[in-house]
DNA sequence: AAACAAACAGACAGACTTGTCTGTTTGTTT
DNA sequence: AAACAAACAGACAAGTCTGTCTGTTTGTTT
């Protein structure tokens, strides 16, 4: 058996996808993962701290997820359909529940900076990603807005077609 | 003085626009509201029931300050300019609070049906707005995704930066 | 075997949540 | 003036929440 603390980190990350962050009590996420109270709290000084953790994990996996898919293609334009596939295979396995990220941005306060901070850092660096492979600032400013709503947009509509629309509008963009 | 659903609608426009839906109170609403809480029930049958009769508020003051917007001018382009300059404005007098039905959708389970409905509602409204002004469906589409991201990315990082990078791609593509 | 850290169970505080209920006061209509 | 509806105040139920605390058990290291 894994560790509290990765016990911890599983449940946590599973619950918080699935009924967001607030809706989630540590009682609960303690209850499923099989730890004590005071063992959760020797691991996170708070509730906030776990969701840091949880973002930070996050941002991990889904960067190395996307890096998976993009890096089936040489072609940049080939790489960029391969990001969108990306959001596709994404919405498939987690049931259509959109990015964590901004899920949980609209759940915290301003006052939440911890929080907040791993969220920006998390989507300037999606913001990179397509400047790096795009080169032209315009043009992966542009794609980035496609793909931050295609994520948005298929989580509202529970499905795929405006990740489809993007890749059609991206095939005639490069 | 205003009726008391009228002040409990007022209130709660400025929480759940504020503080979000989870993390604001029926107590905080009906103290802010000076309304008593028997009033409130006899009202709304639950605070689900508020969240729709808010949502339902919102569709209708967010489209009719946006027609405000777009009608200023006659051509096609500038009606759209309209449009991200309206998402400017907002910004400006709400603090960058992002999209409140984008945000409770966030906040919600897929059961909540009633709520997921409105938001739904709303959303195609705002997708028919763009395919009238547009006609064509690739296009609309498009720049639909465009403003839907322009609003969420203005929220994330406090800033009309892509508010105005999305007016420069629209300006290249119409 | 003694000592140590880590995890355990679970009570507890104090505050919050939604929704129900009783009973009182106010204002309008007849 | 009597009758009515609407709003009032606020206690209450039954549950939730985060975080703290005490004390016990387990497993490893020395």
């Amino acid at each position: 058996m894994s560790s509290p603390r990765e016990r911890i980190m599983d449940t946590a990350s599973l619950l918080f996808r699935q009924q967001g962050y607030n809706r989630t009590g540590i009682n609960q996420i303690i209850s499923e993962a099989n730890v004590a109270k005071a063992s959760f709290y020797q691991h996170f000084k708070s509730k906030d701290e776990l969701c840091v953790a949880f973002l930070k994990a996050r941002h991990e996996y889904w960067f190395s997820e996307l890096m998976k898919y993009v890096s089936k293609s040489k072609t940049t334009k080939k790489r960029i359909f391969n990001a969108f596939d990306f959001i596709r295979y994404m919405n498939e396995i987690e049931d259509f529940r959109g990015c964590s990220f901004l899920n949980i941005l609209s759940e915290i306060s301003k006052e939440q900076d911890a929080i907040l901070s791993v969220i920006k850092k998390h989507k300037n660096d999606l913001r990179k990603f397509f400047e790096k492979e795009l080169g032209e600032e315009q043009l992966s400013a542009h794609i980035y807005l496609l793909f931050e709503s295609s994520i948005t947009e298929s989580q509202l509509f529970n499905s795929n077609e405006l990740v489809e629309r993007s890749k059609k509008i991206v095939n005639n963009l490069i």
